[in-house]
DNA sequence: GCAAAATGTGATAAACCCTCGTATTTTGTG
DNA sequence: CACAAAATACGAGGGTTTATCACATTTTGC
């Protein structure tokens, strides 16, 4: 009844529930379709480009259907991200969980930093849920969230090695350093290759150090 | 004729010049209330949510006179943007022009900081501008280009200090550095004010020590 | 088999960006 | 000053997009 009102009264809330969880087999597998068209358009154009009309065309739905599910586009968006931060966070807290030493830590990061590298070359998708970040206030907060909760995995192993350190202290190193590094990546990706994987490399040596000792 | 149509034929582009550069006084008047009014809109709603016709009324112009000197939305954005990163380079510029020996370096990259902190907390438009910056192609160049020549300054300084290292690693490490305080910086305006003096004193300390020492 | 709930549809309203024809003001020149 | 050309100012309207809603169809529970 009102076009973009609804929209612009949720700028700045949460992201709005879905109008309704599919309950059906069917209904579920059409909001599979949805998320894959959007995640595919997003990658071919960014989540700003992507089109509503298109998205249902393409997941062969209705552009009602598409909103019988999500309340509005940021949604859509919304939805993809959280399921990226899901999967991350449960490849983080696998590859820190058993960290004993300093060694050990060294050696985990390093391949976290190397599979995470290879997600943002592999998906753009990534990026570009991630660029529209911080304007829109709800991801921002999931980023945010997102970051303390991989942070924490690190907090956790960093306590293990230096009990005496002040956790405030090693709370904000290892936010600074998760957060850096998705910075890292970010600008990894939109140079070319070989400068792209010097940046990496030298994020992973300041990353390293920092974490390496107090 | 066609709306939205040419916006979105700029947008993987670079931003088109403007209309028609102001020649009268008259006009750059009020090109500058234009600008100010677009300032003062994205510090409080973001540059999204910033709407033309809302511009033009605080500027107290019409609709046609905002698109007689700015081609489109992005347009304005960037000319703010534009700015920032003049000042902001003519500001490093100035502050590691003269360094001479690692002391000096720490201190004036210490300054440098602790400026570029201050206009964050006091100009949210910076945060704002810089977001949107990873949707729009021509904002993240400009951004990329921005803080290469940024970085530059500090190669320049790092390449006196350290005439034997790799130009290559230097210049990686110091667009590294640049890059990461802007990330930094982002995150410690979005957290209260305690958190975010931690961040900001943590990376600075990371990244004095990446700069010490090669 | 039937009522209720869930799901599917697309014309349409509302809001937005931007253009264009036209009116007004300033500049440049004799 | 007079007058033409250039610059500037204006705002109604076109086209695009997001999101809604009344109604049609399918599935579920009994």
């Amino acid at each position: 009844m009102e076009g973009r009102i609804a929209a612009k009264a949720e700028q700045d809330g949460a992201v709005a529930a879905p109008r309704r969880a599919p309950s059906q087999q069917r209904s579920r597998e059409r909001v599979e379709r949805m998320l894959a068209a959007a995640s595919a358009l997003i990658a071919e154009q960014g989540s700003d480009a992507m089109r509503m009309g298109e998205v249902a065309e393409r997941a062969g739905v209705s552009i009602g259907s598409l909103y019988q599910f999500f309340p509005d586009k940021r949604a859509i968006v919304w939805a993809l991200a959280e399921r990226r931060t899901a999967e991350g966070q449960a490849c983080i807290a696998a590859a820190l969980k058993d960290v004993g030493d300093a060694e050990g830590l060294r050696q985990a990061f390093s391949g976290l930093v190397d599979i995470y590298y290879g997600l943002f070359l592999a998906e753009p998708v990534m990026r570009d849920i991630w660029s529209g970040t911080q304007a829109d206030k709800a991801l921002r907060e999931l980023e945010l969230a997102d970051s303390r909760a991989n942070a924490e995995f690190l907090v956790a192993a960093l306590k293990r090695l230096r009990p005496k350190a002040d956790p405030a202290e090693l709370e904000a190193t290892a936010l600074l350093v998760w957060q850096m590094g998705e910075a890292a990546m970010r600008l990894a990706i939109s140079v070319d290759r070989e400068e792209g994987d010097r940046l990496v490399a030298a994020y992973k040596r300041m990353a390293l150090r920092e974490l390496g000792d107090g």
